[in-house]
DNA sequence: AATTAGTTTATCGCATAAACAAACTAATTG
DNA sequence: CAATTAGTTTGTTTATGCGATAAACTAATT
């Protein structure tokens, strides 16, 4: 059983004192004394032993309020470099970050042509991430880790893919295929899993303790953060809401029932409604995009469908859920407020809060580098654990 | 920030030690230190501080295994009494347990003339608590408090009661009322929230660390343990689930949307089933429940259609959610496997997760006492902190 | 004699308060 | 204006208290 000693009171006060820095950098021993509550001396213990970890960094210092100047902490950046994997259903992205987890290089490999075997695209992404190893800056600790977002069903702990069926794999050990080709730790999350703690950590959930991630692609998924951290569920399923009913006798879906709300509000219901709409050229989502924005007749109403099948979705989580904020991710919102605004209006109608307070919907502020910027985290976090807001 | 010292830690291991008697008594101090992993030392030290504040006492000696004979340790089930209250629509329930949750006296008052005003209501209610607390037995430390399960949205940490429709009632300060006249602590907590604490302290989610409890009487909502904790949201409106959209043009709801769970799923929806289809006498739930029971077929039917559908939301949540189990609480229930048949099939049906392991969904175990019995747990839950299974 | 239960004692690690040293600003003074 | 002084802020050092633990102990039983 977990029990308590002085072990963990130590645990916990240092990363108490490593996220601040984290968040608050530049600031000083005696800034974090006052922000966190712990004395002054625990603080300057705890400070040392991250100094000579090489994780912070003494920066110069800071104006003097009528006394001593304030030395300024900050993280080392360039402790290590983490490299995170967006494994789209037809790309892949891969990023170099630092230890901030700024991008400091990245690529983004297209796969149009549909792989046959799981073994050509693992391939792909072994020599993509060669790659991405060869750029590397020199740094400390060198590479610290890999992160992978893979659109899914993965068991976290043991770094497995159970079904990833846009992908066509099944039961693949990603983590250990990795970990054995490149000998440093690596992370396996579901994508929308990983697009939420992208969010949180450096993203439009930094200061949210209770936040949703809906990650609105190829298909519909969620990441959910409970108390600044990612919650995973008893087996680690929740969040796979594609499937939620919304409409109890409504379009057929593939996985055998109706109504699904995949088929309302995904890029599936937006090419859908694309071809019933007269429209029949061959188009990838960002041209529907860029049409949209740019004015199309047909393309904005095709947003605006699924926006507002979107927002009868939201509003039953945000129901279920109560978040103090909803981040919309993936494809569909690079579209804009074309979709947010009807997404939003519909949220509210049908939110049981809304009478109470608004919640907040948002659209991802990392964009399409949400995913694999979240897998970096996910290497991060293991070193830093949860953010505090 | 909350930051972690030697008394943090003290207070974690307490609670473990009072946590395992609670669960395993009678238990000795050996058996304790295997199990929790800590010292004996310091197994005996805590526990010596529990038996002087009464919270645990000796109860003779175990069986020798070739040595020693164990002290049988047990909680203080005298040490005081808790009382429960289920404040329903048409009646109040007024429980009194003692410190194991047991009930000891308990009596429900009907309240079929609809009361005009709240200040009649909560008069009855004070009444019946004055009742209830001349009944209790000598004890330590006599009422320890009072927990109220409301069926309303609630500020938990300042015991107000925001908006209860049924009741009639808008900002209500219940809890300073009731301080105020009996001068004990008091705790007050939405209706599903107070059934799921109830089913998680001493009835089928004991041993759940993530379960959904959902109550399904005049209306629904749901009351959501995470990690063996109630999780409240952001504001207090988790689980307010009874608006969720499950069909996009279907039935008119009262809040103005259509296709509310709660039109499906609800002693409403059984009611208005029943009207469809000839039925056109003015029973209570319980009629129609002993109907259903005793073959009757309209009944039954009705009790097939709100299954189905209460199914279909079901399988909503465990999508989002991802729990080791639902537990099925209030009126509907009552119903047995006339109900809960239809539920589980309809559920498996839709539920995502069911292809890679199913989902328990089980009927409350504490039934009409839930509420009440929850209401309590939160009184105790104050001593006890959460339990950990 | 061997084994198990529970207590006592000495020790270690951690946070903390208080005292201290260092570094700086601002006001005062001749 | 330069020198002095007071006051403030930053950060370190030192002594103390508290909690868990291991080891040595007593107690009770087969």
């Amino acid at each position: 059983m977990k029990t308590a000693d002085q072990v963990l009171v130590k645990q916990i006060n240092k990363m108490i004192v490593l996220n601040t820095i984290y968040k608050k950098r530049p600031i000083s021993r005696a800034e974090i004394a006052k922000f966190t509550g712990l004395n002054k001396s625990t603080v300057s213990a705890l400070v040392d032993e991250l100094l000579t970890e090489e994780l912070v960094l003494e920066m110069g210092t800071g104006e003097s309020q009528g006394g001593r100047k304030p030395v300024n902490l900050s993280i080392n950046k360039e402790v290590g470099n983490i490299i995170g994997i967006d494994l789209g259903v037809n790309y892949i992205l891969s990023i170099m970050t630092n230890f901030a987890g700024e991008i400091i290089w990245e690529k983004r490999i297209d796969l149009l042509h549909t792989h046959t075997s799981p073994g050509q695209r693992i391939a792909d992404l072994q020599t993509l991430i060669q790659e991405t190893i060869e750029n590397a800056s020199q740094t400390v600790r060198g590479i610290i880790g890999i992160g992978i977002g893979v659109p899914g069903i993965v068991n976290y702990e043991q770094g497995l893919i159970l079904s990833a069926p846009n992908l066509g794999w099944e039961n693949i050990e990603l983590r250990s295929i990795i970990e054995q080709k490149f000998g440093v730790p690596v992370f396996i999350d579901n994508e929308a899993n990983a697009g939420a703690i992208g969010e949180k950590w450096f993203g439009a959930g930094k200061r949210a303790d209770e936040f949703l991630y809906i990650s609105a692609g190829t298909g519909i998924g969620a990441g959910i953060i409970i108390n600044n951290e990612l919650y995973r569920g008893s087996r680690g399923l929740a969040g796979e809401i594609g499937h939620m009913t919304v409409s109890l006798d409504g379009v057929p879906c593939s996985c055998g029932n109706t109504g699904c709300w995949e088929e309302y509000s995904s890029e599936k219901a937006l090419f859908r409604y694309m071809k019933e709409h007269i429209c029949v050229e061959d188009l990838t989502i960002f041209n529907v995009i860029d049409n949209a924005i740019a004015g199309d007749d047909v393309s904005r109403r095709a947003f605006e469908y699924v926006g507002k099948y979107l927002g009868i979705g939201v509003a039953n989580l945000i129901n279920a859920f109560n978040p103090q904020l909803v981040i919309i991710g993936n494809s569909l919102p690079l579209a804009g407020d074309i979709l947010m605004d009807e997404l939003r209006k519909e949220a509210e109608k049908r939110c049981f809060a809304s009478k109470y307070f608004s919640v907040k919907i948002l659209p991802s502020q990392l964009n399409i580098h949400a995913c694999a910027i979240g897998a970096a985290a996910l290497v991060i976090s293991r070193l830093y654990a949860s953010p505090v807001s």
